[in-house]
DNA sequence: GGTCCGTTGGGCGC
DNA sequence: GCGCCCAACGGACC
């Protein structure tokens, strides 16, 4: 490794996910180098993941996070520089103009195919260039690798929550959290006033090379590609609210002693949840922040509380989504870029699922005719957001439960709608929900109808997100086709015209879908037996002998 | 090869 | 609000 006196490096601090000062272990290690300028950048790649399929919900998040970026940075008397292009071109290009000789960039865990690609292309150009790197993994709680070494051991990863968790208990403690860099830690760049109105972050969602530049979608979007102005997004962007949630929701410490995921609401009218998710999927702050802050409140818990476990607690949450990375990441470590795919995924059971591009299209609407499911899609529209188990719902719905469509369509509308879109987690819970991996009990179906009624009786929620049925009484308003026609009338309900009728009869398909799993599960076995014909007696003479 | 378990199902009786 | 059954999955573990 070259080695280079102080102060005669420039650095180059690439931001994609990981959007924050705090908890940033490769800015630290790079600011450690002592470098006599630093360009901390981001590039408006119109190409990668974070802006593909991207609603403008998520446009305006990330436009959030980069402002929050470059004002916290300028506190420190630095800034945020914007490129916009090919990171693989623009980058040489800005390390040529202003002699870079370091970069630093949190790695890429869980596999995604462009980003990987891309980060080849980085790490071959950067030697080409005799660029020093300082990469360090911290999308997760541990880097996935240390997971690997220590569930190998002689074993298979293991592809249960119960199996993670037992990894996880034998893990080395876990690293400190970096504190943020302060103004001592940034260099003054040379040339900082001449480049002050250069590279400026965007200031609104339309900034984006999106979505002129990019074919978002083979349908008509849901909302006015260019206005944010009628959405209410669940939270907004940045480090700066990241923090602010987390003291916020972490403020009541029985709350978080005694949570369990599975009793929380998904149709109150504000979450039930910790809002945090968006803020982790970016990066906005870091895992491990969050685990120590759950500790710490924890702490300040009454003794007499008892205190939940995971995998249900608020820790659990946090361990689901290391499973979740660990799970996406060994699956493309197999088979490259399989993860939100069925096709080469060694998670996924192959199901002949429909296609049906209507079908698909009135679950993405909103307008299935089954009023809660309805009331989730058009939350997720309006606020980029949706409860845990209101995503279980409308995605078994769309899946093995109702409609039979592919779950691969159903990922890319939540990777494009949901603010805290996840390549790891959607993955992983769109298998979860259709029965394709890690859970297998199909004849468990969730009802369109009467999962919420219980929570939510009156239907409240369904209200407020599907205000053509808001008028109908209690006992019609999650099956409004049941109503006679006098109290749609007065309610102002013209069903097939305002709101639709149904488009299965759940109580049926639900019931033909699960032979439907049953035959696919079959035939998994036949495959399965054909494609290992030799391995089994081998094994067993291994033994006998 | 048997048994138990799996973050969060529905329906019924009590 | 709880316990039990429904009909019966794969995977882990013995």
């Amino acid at each position: 490794m070259t080695t280079k006196s102080k102060g005669v490096n420039n650095a180059m601090h690439w931001f994609r996910k990981g959007l924050r000062l705090a908890d940033n272990p490769a800015l630290v290690s790079c600011l450690e180098q002592s470098p006599k300028n630093i360009y901390p950048v981001y590039v408006l790649d119109g190409n990668s993941y974070e802006l593909f399929r991207c609603s403008p919900l998520r446009a305006n998040f990330l436009v959030e996070c980069l402002q929050d970026l470059d004002a916290n940075l300028r506190t420190l008397g630095s800034r945020l520089y914007v490129l916009s292009g090919d990171p693989t071109i623009i980058l040489p290009d800005k390390w040529n103009e202003w002699n870079i000789t370091d970069l630093s960039y949190e790695e890429e865990e869980a596999g995604e195919p462009y980003a990987l690609k891309r980060d080849t292309t980085i790490i071959d150009l950067a030697q080409t260039s005799d660029i020093r790197l300082f990469t360090a993994k911290s999308e997760t709680l541990y880097p996935l690798q240390e997971y690997m070494i220590k569930a190998k051991n002689g074993k298979a990863v293991p592809s249960s929550m119960t199996g993670f968790q037992k990894i996880f208990g034998g893990m080395p403690p876990m690293k400190k959290v970096l504190p943020p860099p302060t103004k001592e830690d940034f260099p003054q760049n040379d040339n900082l006033a001449e480049l002050s109105k250069l590279y400026l972050p965007p200031t609104k969602a339309t900034d984006l090379p999106w979505p002129r530049d990019i074919p978002r979608s083979e349908v008509e979007p849901i909302w006015d590609a260019n206005d944010c102005k009628n959405l209410t997004p669940l939270v907004h962007g940045g480090e700066t609210l990241a923090r602010k949630v987390l003291k916020q929701k972490l403020k009541d410490a029985d709350w978080v002693a005694t949570f369990e995921k599975p009793k929380t609401s998904c149709t109150s009218l504000e979450p039930s949840t910790t809002n945090l998710s968006p803020y982790l999927s970016w990066g906005c702050v870091s895992p491990r922040e969050v685990w120590v802050a759950l500790d710490n409140a924890i702490a300040k818990a009454s003794s007499k509380t008892k205190v939940s476990k995971p995998p249900v607690s608020l820790h659990g949450q946090m361990l689901w989504r290391d499973f979740n990375n660990l799970m996406a990441h060994n699956a493309n470590l197999n088979h490259p870029g399989c993860w939100n795919h069925i096709e080469g995924n060694q998670y996924c059971r192959q199901v002949s699922w429909d296609d049906d591009p209507q079908l698909l299209e009135k679950w993405k609407r909103g307008k299935t005719g089954y009023p809660w499911i309805d009331a989730a899609m058009r939350q997720l529209a309006q606020e980029g957001w949706i409860h845990h188990l209101g995503r279980h719902a409308v995605a078994c719905f769309l899946t093995r439960g109702d409609l039979w469509q592919n779950w691969e369509e159903g990922a890319k509308h939540f990777e494009a709608e949901l603010l805290d879109a996840d390549y790891a987690l959607n993955g992983f819970n769109w298998l979860w929900l259709s029965c394709s991996g890690f859970f297998y009990q199909y004849f468990r179906c969730y009802s369109p109808i009467v999962f919420q009624k219980k929570n939510d009786p009156n239907g409240n929620y369904i209200r407020k997100y599907v205000p053509e049925l808001k008028d109908l009484p209690s006992k019609y308003i999650y099956t409004p086709w049941e109503a006679p026609t006098s109290i749609l009338d007065k309610a102002g309900v013209k069903l097939g015209k305002n709101y639709p009728r149904p488009l299965v009869d759940h109580s049926v398909v639900s019931k033909e879908n699960m032979t439907r799993m049953k035959q696919a599960y079959d035939d998994h076995k036949v495959r399965e037996a054909a494609a290992a014909p030799k391995e089994k007696p081998s094994k067993k003479k291994q033994r006998t002998s």
